[in-house]
DNA sequence: TTGAACTCACTGGTAGGACCACTTAACCGT
DNA sequence: ACGGTTAAGTGGTCCTACCAGTGAGTTCAA
């Protein structure tokens, strides 16, 4: 009788996350606010509090948001985050795990340099060049290592391939105590130095010049760890 | 007054996930096989079947099991679901998702292929092999596909490192439709040709050879997309 | 005998209400 | 002005009942 019924396959689990999704998307949820509370979105759209949460966990499993405990859900946006757990569960042995994101940062990342030199735009550089000047005359070691993580990661923006940069994320992201002990032992300026080549390459549009720059900083960098 | 409180940070949801982590690794739950029943599993650990559902939950999203409604939850353990996910949120465009896919294999297979020369064991050639005299014979358009993604997945795993693994299975999954689009155009003849050659280079335990015979397979294959 | 429909005992999915645990900020007495 | 208390907000957990798919066994008619 009623030929609606097979083809639908909406779950309300399902329309919870679909919305979540679409409203931090869409950006009326921007990175860094909260979502409402459970209670309010579970009444809002008249579902049971069960879904909006487990709708909740989903999302944070994907590292759209971060869930918690008294304080709320708060929007993340780090995609990074899923693929950092998994390989985290691949491989429980540190030295091992770092060995080989080493392995594929040396791989990936001196092309993303070569592409991002032929495709950088003058804010993209500028944005560079400013976090160079932060590194320069920063103390802080988390900090720095923050600001290291976050030149590669513009780097990779720059290239253009979000494959290859949610992946450069991750193993920069698990690499970042490692880094953290690099830094400290040899301080921020050799780092600044490296990272103030790439971005002349970068600049002067040379791409050749930008792989083996970033390659240089890279050996550099990881060679610390043996 | 009782200094074991603040040390110990142990949740109900995160021993729960704890535990079925450990039970799927250490093989107790061998992949095909099903969890037992949440109720059963609330009960047999004195949780609340909330807890429990919410650690299923946590692991489809990473890719350990799969819940099917009426059925259980299969294990299935599939590492690369999850940066699939990612990778099809952050490009919604198949088209533009398949390019930037196409670029980030033809960076990283190459050198898979090349390091899977040097660590291949006489066992890996021979499952290698055996999947090419499947390919040869297999009309079957998914099946074909399903043994093209086994094939180069394969060689991930002989190359050793688990990261650039799980990054090359998610993207080659991701691809797969378009694959079978191929297989249908050109036949599994001209696949099952570039096949042989890797198959070749590998058993050669030839670095160069290897690399550009993968870089020839993936050329010719992600050629056709255009 | 065969086969199609039904029944029933599983499975996960949803609902609603009560309460626990953590955070924060406002409050109040010292 | 300070420090402890309180209260209201958040997510975390529990319980219980019920809804919704799935599959196997049963029944009964052709």
């Amino acid at each position: 009788m009623s030929p609606t019924k097979p083809p639908v396959r909406s779950s309300p689990a399902d329309d919870a996350l679909r919305k979540l999704i679409a409203l931090i998307e869409d950006g009326a949820l921007a990175t860094g606010t909260f979502l409402p509370a459970e209670r309010q979105l579970a009444e809002r759209w008249s579902l049971s509090r069960v879904v909006v949460r487990e709708a909740a966990r989903k999302l944070e499993q994907r590292g759209l948001v971060s869930i918690r405990h008294g304080i709320g859900v708060e929007v993340t946006n780090n995609p990074a985050l899923p693929v950092q757990h998994t390989l985290e569960r691949l491989l429980p042995s540190d030295k091992e795990r770092l060995r080989q994101c080493a392995q594929a940062r040396l791989l990936i990342e001196p092309e993303l340099a070569a592409t991002a030199a032929v495709r950088a735009t003058p804010k993209g550089l500028r944005a560079l060049k400013a976090n160079c000047v932060a590194l320069a005359s920063e103390t802080d070691l988390a900090r720095s290592a923050a600001l290291d993580i976050a030149f590669h990661d513009a780097i990779a923006d720059l290239a253009g391939n979000k494959v290859l940069a949610v992946m450069l994320r991750s193993v920069a992201q698990l690499g970042r105590l490692s880094r953290e002990v690099t830094l400290k032992r040899f301080g921020v300026g050799r780092a600044h130095g490296y990272h103030v080549r790439i971005l002349a390459a970068l600049t002067a549009a040379d791409p050749a010049a930008a792989r083996k720059a970033m390659k240089l900083h890279l050996e550099a960098a990881l060679g610390d760890l043996s």
